[in-house]
DNA sequence: CAGTGAGCGAGCTTCCGCTTGACTT
């Protein structure tokens, strides 16, 4: 019998196709690209027309070599892997290190995993496409060069080991503008009025709220409108109806799937992705990295008799969604069940909620429009020109609504308008119950979540579904930013309120500003961002990947040459970077904020060897002091009263036991310091503020844990066990080893321990 | 684990996209 080998990208995948070929088919996974640039050195021969030198990477030297031999044995050679620019590329790379003869290697393509996609790709072959491959290497040449010129110039001139590229760059200046745009930010308030209203003189039945149709900047004018209602008749000046329709969003692509189990699960990126991953190896979803909302006809199909079983023939409504985003190269079907009649599943928690999340987006894409009623009443009296609105949304058929909400970005979402009104006709009283004028403040721009960063860099068409989580971590990895939670401020507003005739008003107070997993900006990506936009705008420019995935698109057309699209781009680029390495440092390092009063010395922050700190004296005053800024504070932000608080600290809180208590903030955040031993005393203490029966409590506590944390030792052979953060471990000299679950620790002796140290040493090799 | 805020200068760092495990904390 002929012998087939086919490969593949993912082994998952592999499993499931070798399924449908049956026998006489071997499939086998590359485990994507194979080849890639040196790692230490560029790669790239520049002056040699930009030529690029392959290596087999190191992790990827085994799966190479079992091709090999496969290909060897095979009759013909199947490259099916993805049909996009990278998949070509690994086609290309497979044909060229598995030294695979035209005649028997054929290059097939499917954009789903169905039997009917797969055999209809047998039956179709083609050639790799050298035009697309060519593309997908100028791609590849071009990112090489941008981060290995730039990342350098960074290392000379701000810190060793940063890193800039064309696409992590553009994150952190997104993130860096905002913060900008956020701290610029002036709330201005305005006072929106409210009333409410019944139809019934005696105010029994249903309430009716209904909101004033202008708003007014002043206090003043607010209460004017108060003080017009007293005593006026109110009367439904008009009722209007109208008919709207809902339609479902598409099924999920990586990034919608992202945002959405990031705001209805409050699930991060990186988690997202692992239980992704986990249900589509355990072959409940489809290919978790798409940026493509199409389904299969299989899964149309199934979609349609899913719903028409479960809910009935009229929620049924087939489409096909188109995807919007730039760039898209959709080579994979949006991410949806494998089983779309699968509700539910057997696995771990987070899975099943992702598996619910993804079923339900998937089956509402496939449902029919809700149909909802729309009542607006305005409720009006001669003594005022505004009229009050009130609006009801009535929902008559809930069609995809049974299934799945989209939730919003936006966190002061509308309130729940379903209310419901009672039967009202035009002319008839409305009785007023109270009428209340509130100050309200314009909310601040909304800093960047990971989720709501994924939207906008998809938007800008910057980045790929693979890479959207590891850019973050890469810009957090490097201390360019932060996921953080920040505290609220309090701030006042005003209320006026009339009620059975009369005008009452009074001060209240709300928190707002407060910030959960957001991304804020660290005082080195703020210098390293305004670096690249000062000397390399064209590169953070937010269209330049969209200007170079043009180019890109004509090489994949034959109407460019990769290397002349390259060299036209590098010349002015390399210049560039000649030039910058010539100029002096940063100059924003530094920021002077005034005179301590105290000494009549300056005082400045900056960026020191170990991170932005705060200096009181000029640099060449032998007694000047410094200290780090604290968490949340910025060089560009920080005012001299927040930097000279600084130096309260380290600060004598009292002794205990005739010993002093010191409370100060390190590396690791706020600690005291007691009788030679360090404890931290959390985020829920201030330093400067905590007092000195606290500390005692914490303390008491510190000791009582140090006694409970030796289990047992065995002094002449310098062990210890020991109970951890992670439960028991052991502990000899200065390297600790894992107790694996179900041993006792208590009933461990030397041998016993012994050997689970040469376990454990064997498993660090 | 809990300092530091200098500067002789070796040798190192780094990109984006495609895939999974193999690791420790």
């Amino acid at each position: 019998m002929e012998e087939n080998l086919v490969i593949v990208e993912s082994p998952a995948k592999a499993k499931t196709i070798e399924k449908f070929l049956g026998s006489g088919y071997s499939v086998k996974s590359s485990f994507g690209h194979i080849r890639d640039l040196s790692k230490k050195s560029l790669g790239i021969d520049i002056e040699g027309g930009f030529l690029p030198d392959y290596l087999v990477s190191d992790d990827k030297k085994k799966v190479v070599s079992e091709l090999k031999s496969l290909a060897k044995k095979a009759d013909m050679v199947w490259l099916a892997s993805d049909e996009d620019r990278e998949g070509e590329a690994i086609a290309w790379h497979l044909k060229e290190t598995l030294n695979l003869d035209d005649k028997k290697t054929k290059r097939i393509v499917f954009h789903e995993i169905t039997k009917t996609a797969i055999l209809n790709a047998i039956e179709n072959p083609r050639n790799v496409d050298m035009n697309l491959v060519m593309a997908q290497q100028a791609r590849r040449v071009l990112d090489r060069l941008v981060g290995f010129e730039l990342s350098p110039v960074l290392w000379r001139k701000v810190k060793p080991k940063l890193s800039a590229g064309r696409v992590q760059s553009v994150a952190l200046r997104l993130i860096v503008e905002r913060e900008r745009e956020v701290q610029s930010f002036v709330a201005k308030s305005q006072y929106k009025i409210e009333g409410i209203f019944n139809p019934d003189e005696a105010k029994t039945s249903v309430k009716i709220s209904a909101e004033l149709n202008e708003k007014f900047e002043t206090e003043k004018q607010a209460r004017g409108i108060l003080e017009k209602c007293i005593g006026a008749n109110f009367k439904i000046v008009s009722i209007e109806e109208k008919e709207a329709k809902r339609t479902p969003q598409a099924p999920f692509t990586t990034s919608t799937l992202q945002q959405e189990a990031s705001r209805k699960l409050g699930f991060s990126l990186n988690q997202t992705m692992r239980t992704a991953q986990n249900l589509y190896e355990s072959g409940f979803i489809t290919y978790m990295r798409t940026d493509s909302t199409n389904l299969s006809k299989l899964a149309l199909w199934a979609a349609r008799q899913t719903i028409t079983e479960l809910y009935g023939k009229e929620y049924s409504k087939t489409r096909q969604y188109a995807t919007k985003t730039k760039g898209a190269q959709e080579a994979h079907e949006a991410i949806r069940p494998t089983y779309m009649s699968n509700m539910e599943i057997e696995a771990g928690t987070q899975e099943k909620k992702l598996y619910s999340l993804i079923w339900k987006r998937a089956i509402a894409s496939q449902m029919a429009d809700a149909s909802i009623q729309k009542t607006e009443i305005s409720i009006g009296t001669d003594s005022i020109k505004q009229i009050f609105l009130a609006t009801a949304d009535r929902i008559k058929f809930d069609g995809f609504l049974k299934v799945y909400i989209e939730s919003k970005d936006d966190e002061s979402a509308d309130e729940d308008t379903n209310m419901l009104l009672p039967a009202l006709k035009l002319d008839w009283p409305m009785y007023m119950v109270t009428i209340k004028a509130t100050e309200k403040f314009s909310q601040k721009p909304a800093r960047y979540t990971e989720a709501s960063l994924v939207k906008k860099l998809e938007e800008l068409g910057i980045g790929r579904p693979s890479t959207y989580a590891p850019t973050i971590s890469t810009i957090s990895q490097r201390g360019y930013i932060i996921k953080d939670n920040r505290p609220g401020q309090e701030r006042q507003f005003r209320e006026l309120k009339l009620e059975k005739g009369t005008i009452t008003s009074k001060t209240l107070t709300e928190t707002w500003g407060t910030e959960k997993n957001k991304l804020f900006p660290e005082d080195i990506g703020i210098l390293v961002s305004d670096f690249l936009v000062e000397n390399f705008d064209s590169i953070v420019d937010y269209g330049f990947t969209a200007k170079v995935e043009e180019s890109f698109d004509k090489i994949a057309e034959g109407k460019l040459v990769w290397n002349e699209v390259i060299a036209q781009f590098y010349k002015p680029f390399h210049e560039k970077v000649e030039e910058t390495l010539l100029i002096s440092r940063p100059t924003n390092a530094e920021r002077s904020l005034g005179v301590d009063q105290k000494t009549g010395k300056s005082v400045f922050v900056r960026i020191g060897r170990f991170g932005p700190l705060a200096q009181i004296g000029e640099s060449d005053d032998p007694d000047k002091k410094f200290m780090s800024l604290g968490k949340g504070q910025l060089i560009e932000t920080i005012t001299l009263e927040e930097a000279l608080k600084l130096f309260d600290l380290p600060r004598s809180v009292g002794t205990y036991n005739d010993k002093e208590i010191i409370a100060a903030v390190g590396r690791f955040g706020p600690y005291i310091k007691y009788n030679g031993g360090f404890i931290s005393i959390g985020k829920d203490n201030d330093p400067r503020t905590i007092d000195l029966d606290t500390c005692k409590m914490l303390i008491d506590a510190h000791v009582k844990k140090e006694a409970e944390r030796l289990i047992k030792e065995f002094p002449k052979e310098g062990i210890e066990i020991l109970n951890g953060r992670f439960g028991a471990y052991i502990k000899k000299g200065k390297n600790n080893f894992k107790i694996p679950r179900g041993t006792d620790p208590k009933a461990l002796d030397l041998e016993g321990a012994l050997k689970l140290i040469e376990k454990g040493g064997k498993s660090k090799k």
